[in-house]
RNA sequence: CGGGGUAUAGCGCAGCCUGGUAGCGCAACUGCUUUGGGAGCAGUGGGUCGGGAGUUCGAAUCUCUCUACCCCGACCA
């Protein structure tokens, strides 16, 4: 390609509602343009990068034995009501309806159309296992799109769906995605970890998510520093901090903080630490309002708690007026003393002794607290959110934390989806059985941007070899001028192209120095800088875009030089 | 959804308070010079001032309204 052929548009200066790196660098090489919220146009740039990582996927997918086809993008609302999944997704959804009135959604995935599909296609155990995927536009209309194609609205997803006879053919096939996730993000060239993980509105038992390691990366991974235990901190077990509970040493007294409603003052008001008090959350129930206890240094894991079978999905915490009612007091004072609700405790809470909690009464709270003497819970569940320095919950090690971006989730579905939809086979002894399924989903959209998120530096983008939107560049100085030079760099970008190598020659009427930067902000691997001045010693200058080392190579050795480099 | 903010040329912004010919930088285009690190000089093109309504002799500017976009928040107990 050559530049004067190609759409080629960069920015020097930084776009203004641009937060994060990737986002920036993708602007400002104009691999992207927004069109609105959460709405991203692919320049050509941009999209060769696209295909590329769409092709690894595509690959090892192929390789896994999936099969690929094409989904609708746009489904008729009566598939989403046999699941009744149109609460779960909310607002999320996009719906939109035809000129005959007729409601659709604009797919956020595909889990209803494939098994509707399958339903009709598929009545043998014969058949099974069978995996599907396709790499297709969703549209979630999330509350706060940001972090440009990170988190966008309309995205571009590979996702597979497996259909299984029984649990353990889906374990199979669950492992076979699990490597061949691996295999892509190894071939993309990411830094990534896999966590066990909460499978949320998509649902099923057992779910793991990849994340690529980026201080940008809008979840915590919490992992263990010496063992091989890793979780999304969503998920992430949280043990007891406290083996067994102590004796009470303590006689309950009920102490007047007049306007101390927080942790934290009311823990400086009667100077105690954080770790001795205990923090009282009331949330909407399924049918009665539940109590949730967790430390007082410690915070709610939401998701844990909208998990538990008495809590309301989505989590709502009481508003003023029902907290009064329940517990007779603001929102402040809430203990667990007398409290007309079910109390559910966390782990470590659960082990505690003279402790430290509201006294559902308006300006005051009890100190010396302690289990069954003074009040007691119906239940002790695993609430809290993990934190760093905490053992790992498979006992090796403690825990630490970095940030990641879930690049791809994979999930044991079961038999949620069939069974809700019908989509049943003929086992061997005859007999109709739902079929088990699995789904593996992949962001190919923000794939790309995660990469740049890790590989990037003050001058731009610096693209791992394989997904690369050119192989390399050839940047001819005094290309309009000088007849030697362009002939020389004529003939090497023929001989690549004839060669096969993805190669781009810049021929624009361009100052050197605005050149080079153009193309440190590109971040093509490999770039041949061809010059009077080196030619005249018969060389030209490579320079490798990672570190900006710079070699003199002789001239009639440069194909050799880059196809060595090439394979590196 | 709650709170805050912004909207003027492709991009970044000034002008608005105090109404009176729409500006600056970058980018783009032309010419000359320059040619190994985002050049210089001269010139050119480009804006229904987010939309609508109102006040006024006159509105980018004042009033009302709608829309879009951005940021923060949605675990006080």
């Amino acid at each position: 390609m050559r530049t004067t052929a190609f759409h080629l548009v960069t920015r020097k200066e930084t776009p203004q509602d641009a937060e994060i790196i990737s986002h920036q660098l993708m602007i400002r090489s104009g691999m992207i343009r927004k069109l609105g919220a959460g709405l991203y146009t692919w320049a050509p740039l941009g999209l060769r990068v696209l295909q590329k990582v769409e092709q690894i996927i595509r690959e090892e997918m192929n390789a896994a034995g999936a099969l690929e086809m094409l989904m609708p993008a746009v489904q008729p609302k009566e598939l989403w009501e046999e699941t009744g999944r149109i609460d779960d997704f909310g607002g999320q959804l996009l719906a939109i309806h035809d000129r005959a009135e007729r409601d659709y959604f604009f797919g956020p995935t595909h889990e209803e159309v494939i098994t509707d599909f399958v339903r009709n296609e598929i009545n043998s155990y014969k058949q099974l296992p069978i995996n599907f995927y396709q790499i297709q536009t969703k549209f979630r209309d999330e509350i706060r799109p940001r972090f440009g194609v990170m988190r966008s609205r309309e995205f571009i997803m590979k996702d597979a769906y497996s259909f299984h006879l029984d649990q353990q053919s889906l374990e199979v096939t669950y492992e076979a995605m699990k490597q061949a996730y691996t295999k892509i993000i190894n071939r993309i060239g990411l830094e990534f970890r896999c966590v066990l993980a909460d499978s949320g509105a998509i649902g099923g038992s057992g779910s793991q998510e990849f994340h690529v390691i980026a201080d940008s990366g809008e979840d915590a991974i919490m992992y263990s520093d010496t063992g091989t235990y890793a979780a999304n901190l969503e998920k992430c077990a949280a043990v007891s901090l406290l083996d067994n509970r102590a004796e009470a040493t303590e006689a309950i007294n009920k102490v007047a903080t007049p306007t101390q409603k927080t942790i934290e003052e009311v823990a400086e008001f009667l100077k105690l630490r954080k770790n001795q008090m205990i923090k009282t959350l009331l949330v909407a129930g399924t049918e009665q309002p539940v109590a949730l206890v967790v430390r007082g240094d410690h915070s709610l894991n939401e998701v844990k708690a909208v998990n538990l079978e008495s809590v309301a999905s989505p989590l709502r915490m009481l508003n003023d007026e029902e907290i009064k009612d329940l517990a007779g007091c603001e929102a402040g004072f809430i203990g667990v003393k007398d409290l007309a609700c079910q109390i559910i405790v966390d782990r470590t809470v659960a082990n505690m002794s003279d402790f430290t909690c509201g006294a559902n009464e308006n300006g005051y709270h009890l100190s010396g607290v302690n289990w069954d003497r003074d009040a007691s819970y119906h239940a002790v569940e695993d609430l809290r959110d993990a934190e760093v320095g905490d053992p790992s919950p498979d006992g090796t090690g403690t825990l630490q934390v970095a940030r990641g971006i879930e690049v791809g989730h994979i999930f044991q579905l079961g038999s949620k989806y069939s069974k809700a939809m019908n989509a049943v086979i003929l086992n061997e002894q005859g007999k109709s059985q739902a079929m088990e399924m699995g789904c593996y989903g992949m962001g190919v959209t923000r794939m790309v941007a995660a990469a740049i998120e890790q590989n990037h530096d003050d001058k731009g983008i610096i693209w791992p070899a394989n997904i690369a939107p050119f192989a390399v560049a050839i940047l001819p100085m005094n290309y309009q001028k000088s007849e030697r030079v362009r002939r020389a760099a004529d003939d090497l970008y023929e001989q690549l192209l004839s060669m096969g190598i993805e190669v781009i020659l810049d021929d624009r009427k361009v100052r050197p120095g605005f050149m080079m930067s153009d193309f440190e902000l590109l971040g093509i691997p490999h770039q041949v800088i061809i010059g009077d001045r080196a030619l005249d010693e018969g060389e030209v200058e490579y320079r490798d875009r990672r570190d900006m080392a710079s070699t003199r190579v002789n001239h009639d050795t440069i194909i050799q030089f880059l196809t060595d480099r090439l394979q590196a």
